[in-house]
DNA sequence: CGAGTGATTGACTGCGTTCAACCGACGTGG
DNA sequence: CCACGTCGGTTGAACGCAGTCAATCACTCG
C-alpha cells in the first residue's frame, strides 16, 4: 500500500533520491526536515544502545512512509533508519508536507488511519515484555504475516534469527532454541533453515 | 491538554457517564464504539495475561482521550481500560465521531499530532526492552515527569512501585531495590516513600 | 484499634544471556 | 574448479541477574 500518491509527491516537490545498502537515513536525535517515501528498497528503523545491543522499531519497504511522526509532533527522531538494501526514497521537505496535507484532507486522514495501526501494532508489541520468549516470537511473526509471501498455505518469514531478535529484544541464541521448540510442537515450520508460519 | 473542546463534543452528541472506581470502561478485544474523553478521573489502559500478570499502555486523566485508534484503523481495542478512580466520561458514538471529524479539519491535525506524540512515547518505552531495569525505570520517569507536579524543583512521581512495575514490564520487587540503589547514587530521592525525579 | 493497601527484605531459583566454538550455504576471484 | 571469505545458523557450558516466594513492616483511613 502505498502512502501518498507518487503523483502528487511529486507535484508538491518531492525528489527520489537513492541509498546503497548500509547507507544511514537519518539519525536518532536529529531534528525531522523531510517526509520519506519509499519508491524500492527496504529501510530498517532501529536504536543502538551504549553496549552497541540493537533493537528494530520496524522495518519498511516499497510504498511505505517512515519516519513521519517527528514532523507532526515537533519531536526528534526516536530512533535512526538504514538502507537495508540499494534503495530509491522520495524526499519532501516539512513545507511542501505540511502545505500538502492541508492541501489534501484526505491524504492527512490517511497517516491518521497509519499512525492508529501503528499504534495498535506498538501496543500488541508492547504487552508482549511480560510474556515468555515464544509468545513474544509468535506475535510477532502474526504481526509480520501480512507483510509476508504466502507459499503453500503458510507465510514464509523473510526475516534472519537475528532480525526477529532485534525486534523482540531476545537474543539469537534464545530465539533459535525457542524456534527450534516451536517446530517439534507443530507451531512453526523450517525447511533448509527458512522460517514459515 | 484538553483533546476536543467540550462543548463542540456536546453539540455533536456527546455524553457524560459516571465511573466508578475500578468499573471496566472497554475490554481488550472489543469492537469500539465510542469516543471516550476524561472529563474527571483517572484511567489506566492494560493488558492481562493468563498468569495474571498485568501490562500498563497507559494512565490518562482529565482532559485526555484515550482508546481511540480503532476508531480510525478498524482495529478492535488493543487493551481494556477502567477507571483508576470515580472519573466522568464524555463518550460520543462513533458516526457522530467520524462527522465531527470531518467538519473540523483542526480536530482531525490534533489527533495526528496527538498520534504522532504516543507513536513517539511508545517507541521510547520499546527501545529500553534491551536495556537494564535502571535505564528502563529512568525512561518511564522521564515520559511521566510531565504528568506530574513540581515540588522545590523536582517531579514529585504519583505512581506506587507497583504501577512503575507494570508499566516497564519488571517487578515490583526488581522496582524497590532498584530505586534504593538509584537513591543511593543521586538518581532519584524517597522522602518517607514517596519518589521524586 | 483493625483492616487494607503499598513498601520492603531476604533467600532461593531458573531462565535467558553470555561466551566460545563450529557448521553450512553461497559467492567471488585466481 | 577449488580456496577462501562472509554471513547466518547452531550448539554446549557456565553464569548471573531479575524473578519468585514468603514474611514482615509502614502508613492511612474508617
Amino acid at each position: 500500500m502505498t502512502q501518498i500518491d507518487i503523483n502528487i509527491l511529486i507535484v508538491w516537490g518531492a525528489v527520489a533520491r537513492k541509498f546503497k545498502k548500509g547507507e544511514m537515513i537519518f539519525w536518532e536525535d536529529e531534528v525531522a526536515h523531510f517526509y520519506h517515501q519509499i519508491q524500492s528498497g527496504t529501510v530498517r528503523v532501529y536504536n543502538i544502545n551504549d553496549e552497541g545491543r540493537e533493537f528494530t522499531q520496524g522495518i519498511f519497504s516499497d510504498g511505505n512512509s517512515f519516519g513521519e511522526p517527528p514532523l507532526f509532533s515537533q519531536d526528534t527522531y526516536a530512533a535512526s533508519a538504514i538502507a537495508m538494501t540499494d534503495a530509491v526514497i522520495y524526499k519532501l521537505n516539512i513545507e511542501g508536507f505540511q502545505r500538502l496535507l492541508k492541501e489534501y484532507p484526505e491524504v492527512q486522514h490517511g497517516f491518521n488511519v497509519l499512525f492508529a495501526k501503528r499504534l495498535y501494532d506498538k501496543a500488541c508489541m508492547a504487552r508482549e515484555i511480560i510474556n515468555s520468549p515464544e509468545s513474544r516470537i509468535l506475535a510477532f511473526l502474526k504481526k509480520t504475516k501480512h507483510a509476508a509471501t504466502k507459499e503453500e498455505g503458510l507465510f514464509r518469514i523473510p526475516y534472519t534469527r537475528q532480525e526477529i531478535a532485534n525486534s523482540t529484544g531476545l537474543r539469537v541464541e534464545t530465539v533459535i532454541r525457542t524456534l527450534k521448540r516451536m517446530v517439534k510442537e507443530n507451531k512453526v515450520e523450517v525447511k533448509g533453515h527458512k522460517l514459515f508460519y
